[in-house]
DNA sequence: TGGATAATTCGGTTATAATCGAAGTATGGA
DNA sequence: TCCATACTTCGATTATAACCGAATTATCCA
């Protein structure tokens, strides 16, 4: 046949819903042991670490041994990127339950997507972003703006050192929940770490991401972001 | 659970081998019939029929009915786009015989990638663009520069036309074959379009491409490409 | 060293879904 | 109208792989 990588084999370890589960985990944290993994996927212990097997045989998670713990990660960002990609074609979810209802909200508004700012909150923060000049907008990627310079200099995000590192710089990336683009790649990772770092935000469960009391306050003064409910 | 879209489902669509051979078969053609789906995944007309429903259904490809006949196609570029992603973090194919080889070889030097070329042809032609100082490299898409305002044009291609398509207009696509980029989105097809009217290339089976004589002569003269063996 | 904890491996069970022959439905054309 | 062609649906068969209890291996710590 086609002498072509198999797309269907790495397909197939993903279509999986523990496996998928796993991935999904994983997307939102760095690192996570056997046991936490086989939590989340809420499967047996025996069954998860026959999966994370498959999963570290197909390249998709990488494992580092810490004495008797096992940290997995995923292997890339490019698998982060295709998971983010089946997820653009997948049929929306259908809520069921009043406390799902509440949970799909609250990950919805504000969420980690891989190691960056998604959901409401990362389509605001860019737009405000952009209203502001910081950032231009390009067919696929963010362009920092001399404007945008100064205000991430000041906000103590150093761009030179990310743009040094190997991996998108600024990149767009479709948001699943708000169907619009939030802010990815490099810049995007420094400014989920710097508001972090401020205590504007904090991570809940499930890589659902809450904006504090002070948050509030920074994010209205500095970029004018006023829908900050959660 | 998590209330997102499941990506589990769509990949467990692609992870089956029919399924992805018929979705690959769509990548390089637009549109088939379920005949030649049947043929093309190697399986009998009501198992690909089967599968074509699923795929129907999961939003992956559509169908049009033209009176006996129904043409199936890829549902979206997304999903053209999904593929490539997933083919990027695929393993490498094991080659076994030299059939085999010369087919894989033929393959990694020109095909088409959705609706526009890839291998090293599609490499050769987007960076000799660059190099002529037609096309900037952007982080993920390209951009078209004066100098290749005047050079399409020329070309006969119409980028004011391309850029009111809704679709990307000159989308970087990393090419599994050479791990480079090629010229995708509506100029990479505008491009493919307009070799194929040019007789520079024409198709052979199973998305290979190859290199006519006039085409040879064609592509040195212009873009100064020599390197177009096939 | 022995017990506790983390994880892997083994083997049997069971659910899932791809597969195709046969039959049925839909469309085109003489 | 009848025959040919394209395609769908039905139902039985069979292959695949997820699953977990039990057993085993690996590592840590008192």
């Amino acid at each position: 046949m086609e002498s072509r990588p198999d797309f269907s084999y790495v397909a197939k370890l993903m279509g999986d819903s523990s496996r998928a589960a796993m991935l999904e985990a994983l997307l939102g944290l760095d690192g996570l042991p056997t046991n936490e993994l086989a939590r989340k996927a809420n499967v047996s212990l025996q069954t998860a670490s026959g999966h994370l097997a498959k999963l570290v045989e197909g390249n998709l998670i990488r494992v580092e041994k810490h004495g008797r713990h096992r940290y997995f990660r995923l292997a890339s960002p490019d698998v982060a990127h295709a998971i983010e990609t089946l997820t653009v074609i997948a049929p929306a979810p259908n809520i069921k339950s009043l406390k799902n209802f509440s949970r799909a909200e609250k990950v919805r508004i504000a969420r980690t997507c891989y190691d960056h700012l998604a959901g409401k909150l990362g389509v605001s923060l860019t737009e405000a972003f952009i209203q502001k000049g910081y950032l231009a907008e390009g067919e696929n990627d963010f362009l920092v703006t001399d404007k945008g310079e100064k205000f991430f200099s000041d906000f103590d995000i150093n761009l030179d050192v990310l743009r040094n590192q190997r991996r998108y710089f600024a990149r767009k990336c479709l948001d699943w929940s708000e169907r619009r683009y939030h802010l990815a790649g490099a810049l995007g990772n420094a400014v989920l770490l710097r508001l972090l770092d401020l205590h504007w935000i904090e991570k809940l469960p499930d890589r659902a991401v809450k904006v504090t009391r002070t948050g509030r306050v920074g994010l209205y003064e500095s970029l004018g972001i006023t829908d900050c409910k959660v």
